[in-house]
DNA sequence: GATAGAAACTTTACAGTGTCAATTTGGGAG
DNA sequence: CTCCCAAATTGACACTGTAAAGTTTCTATC
């Protein structure tokens, strides 16, 4: 897991994945340029065509990198917790804290128009991370609503947290560090989830 | 409103956002060129910047277009029905309508990173599709629920929505001509909007 | 330990892009 | 008819992604 120094660079992938992180952060998805990270990374414009074959290979790996972390954001969210209702809440305030403190992963993540989307490390990533949010809502189901169409439940939940998410990151001053959400975005994270929990039109 | 030829082109500005939506559509807002359209429309390669500025001008004024052609579509999409609760799946069903039939202007229309969205066409157009949602989750909320955070429930709702058109489109199979929804999308939406209303906790 | 071979990286080249500045073209007002 | 201004073109620049060929460095085998 330490970086293995098995080549020139000491891991020339990890450190374009990051510079290409910090790139994307700092200029958003269409900002990004694979000669500036190869640059910023201390290589040829042609080094990370090595590695990632295209810039589409790049980001897919950035992006795989970003689903890993939400997983196990997921996993440490929920580890403490027993009410389903509140494990599916704090995996929401997870969500949002992911992108928050990592902007540039976040902000490719969901740009399917860039990446590879066959790519065997990127379904397996994704699809860890959207099989946990299955999971809770599965118990969820099973504790509240048997007759619950779990897989619309889970895409609708999905899209809100997400629209949430990218909500609370164009606000200013709903963060604290760069990193936490604000109590503000967190009780907003607690609204949204009643609202979706309980319906709106239900009295 | 009809196209005024006092232009060389007759109406080069639109002919522009034309040949856009047509490339969006083809090739992905990442395939998008600025040449590559003024090849299309029969003008040198620096002939939109005379009317869009950069290409984020074009891609802004094309977005603006989109969400005007989602702001009818909403208005069409209710003229005829009075309940509350019919009426927001009507607008539902009509935004996943606007998205198949025109995927070129949705393509860029929820891609801030393209867009300047301080263009005040664009502010205006964007607005007043989302003042409509407002304006029918209001009355949802004075007939069921008076309690409502409509502000919540409306960003929920765009969410989700939006979500499921992204879903939707990703479906191969789900449209029958390219514009309009299948029955499966159409019951998709609904049992989404069942969801939403009545939440998926409470029995 | 020398040496072949593979992997990591560089160099060079090419077609394409967005934007800018300097021109040319064309139609309408005086 | 002439002048003028908007519309559109031409040419240039710095930059991009990718491909091919060449160079360096590690590794494994004799």
């Amino acid at each position: 897991m330490t970086t293995s120094s098995s080549y020139h660079h000491g891991d020339l992938p990890a450190a374009l994945r990051s510079a290409s992180a910090e790139l994307i952060a700092e200029r958003g998805p269409t900002g990004f340029s694979l000669r500036e990270v190869a640059r910023r990374a201390g290589v040829s414009h042609a080094a990370p065509a090595h590695h990632f074959g295209t810039t589409t290979g790049l980001l897919t790996s950035v992006a795989a990198e970003g689903y890993q972390l939400l997983s196990n954001a997921f996993d440490e969210a929920v580890a403490d917790i027993d009410d389903p209702i509140t494990r599916l809440k704090a995996m929401g305030k997870a969500y949002v804290s992911v992108a928050l403190s990592n902007p540039g992963h976040f902000g490719v993540m969901c740009n399917k128009e860039l990446l590879d989307t066959d790519n065997p490390d990127f379904t397996e990533a994704s699809g860890s991370s959207y099989t946990r949010l299955l999971e809770a809502i599965e118990v969820i189901s099973a504790a509240h609503n048997p007759d619950l169409d779990i897989e619309a439940a889970a895409a609708m939940t999905w899209s809100s947290v997400h629209g949430l998410a990218l909500l609370i990151t164009s606000m200013p001053m709903v963060t604290q560090d760069g990193t936490e959400p604000t109590e503000a975005a967190a009780e907003l994270i607690d609204r949204f989830a009643d609202l979706m929990l309980y319906g709106y039109a239900a009295r």
